[in-house]
DNA sequence: AAAAGTTTGTTTAAAATTTGACAATCTTTA
DNA sequence: TAAAGATTGTCAAATTTTAAACAAACTTTT
């Protein structure tokens, strides 16, 4: 069933999520899709038909439950539960990452940071050890630990991804330049944010040709 | 004419590029669309389409020039030239940006961060000082900014591109958790580190479902 | 230099995604 | 409690995106 749903939608997910989040801040209760769509800048068909793909959250006549569809959302994206995570790369990414602590709000914990440099094993960052690579294994197994951050050079990428699917690592959000094809049931997110700065240029430039 | 092409081929053009800097890299002079799909894990069909809505980069019975095609891709997405940045927000995320080195060779400069917390001021990251807000403006129009990283909480996010937006910046690379709708003609590529988190996490609850 | 083999650019078909429309059904009002 | 109003869930149409197919044109071989 689940598997069925299109990645246009599960792109989406989270951005409804966001949205929500917000309405509940500002105390509102109910919404509708029509409302919904002003606020987000998409079509009030298109809410519908994304929520549809996993229940009736709705009702005819209210429209939605905020908080309802707020929980059902998270739920569905798998926030309510933890995510035990290691950080590859103590660089300035991995430190960033490692310290930003919105994260832990929904779930994913950083447990610990893995770098080649020996002058950074041993310090902390936000309760979170840095060891060394070759710890790696050892760690993963005792800590069960399902998601690894990929930010070291694409050099090494790919080598430490594989060492870490043979001790289970099912997932990877990958911040190297690189591609990580390793297995088809093994999950890659990628962040390539040089790609992303690639596209900004892109569009700055196709605007001031028109 | 550019401003036709699809948003779906523009997102995949930066990791052509990527691909085809490896080739270089490789010392491989010439490739065909079908091995360069099977390299990138994509149809070949889907590479010829996308190269030719530029103009026709290939040959019949030879293939493509992995030099001149990843020249011309460069040239459509602009990184051939220089774009002069400013990162708003020297926190963890602003720092590991303005550290991270690879952006420069593609033309993009940091020249500045910007920052509401005054310990920070006057310090440097590669070559680049760390000013207060107040100097936002100014700066800005002196120094010739066409692109702004905005790495501040979601908060003040809002009020800082609208500020920036007057004084003549045209794009953003939006990191803050919120939506910057701003202006129609203003570019807002976003980073929502997020919900590719929720992504991932939505991937990895469906897999275990199966 | 002719024949055989490649591979592009482009056309056409298929698949996926988005939008529009509306009956069914709930809420609110009187 | 009945009528009016609102809004969902879903079906059908339109649009967009992807894949397949193939003639045209180049390269390589003989």
């Amino acid at each position: 069933m689940k598997s069925e749903i299109s990645a246009a939608v599960v792109k989406r997910l989270p951005r409804y999520y966001r949205h929500l989040d917000e309405l509940i801040e500002s105390g509102v209760e109910r919404i509708s899709s029509g409302e919904l769509s002003k606020k987000m800048n998409i079509t009030a068909s298109q809410i519908r038909q994304d929520l549809n793909n996993f229940g009736g959250f709705g009702q005819q006549g209210y429209g939605y439950n905020v908080r309802y569809l707020y929980d059902e959302i998270g739920k569905i994206l798998g926030v309510d539960r933890q995510h035990n995570m290691i950080i590859v790369g103590a660089g300035n990414l991995g430190k960033a990452i490692a310290n930003y602590g919105n994260f832990e709000k929904r779930g994913f914990v950083v447990k610990a940071l893995f770098d080649a440099n020996e002058e950074l094993h041993g310090k902390e960052i936000r309760g979170a050890k840095v060891y060394g690579l070759d710890n790696l294994e050892e760690y993963v197994k005792n800590n069960d630990i399902e998601i690894a951050a990929i930010a070291i050079p694409k050099t090494y990428a790919l080598d430490v991804a594989r060492r870490l699917v043979e001790c289970g690592v099912k997932a990877f959000w990958n911040f190297a330049h690189t591609d990580l094809n390793i297995k088809e049931d093994v999950i890659v997110e990628n962040v390539h944010l040089s790609e992303s700065l690639m596209r900004l240029s892109y569009r700055l430039h196709s605007m001031e040709e028109r």
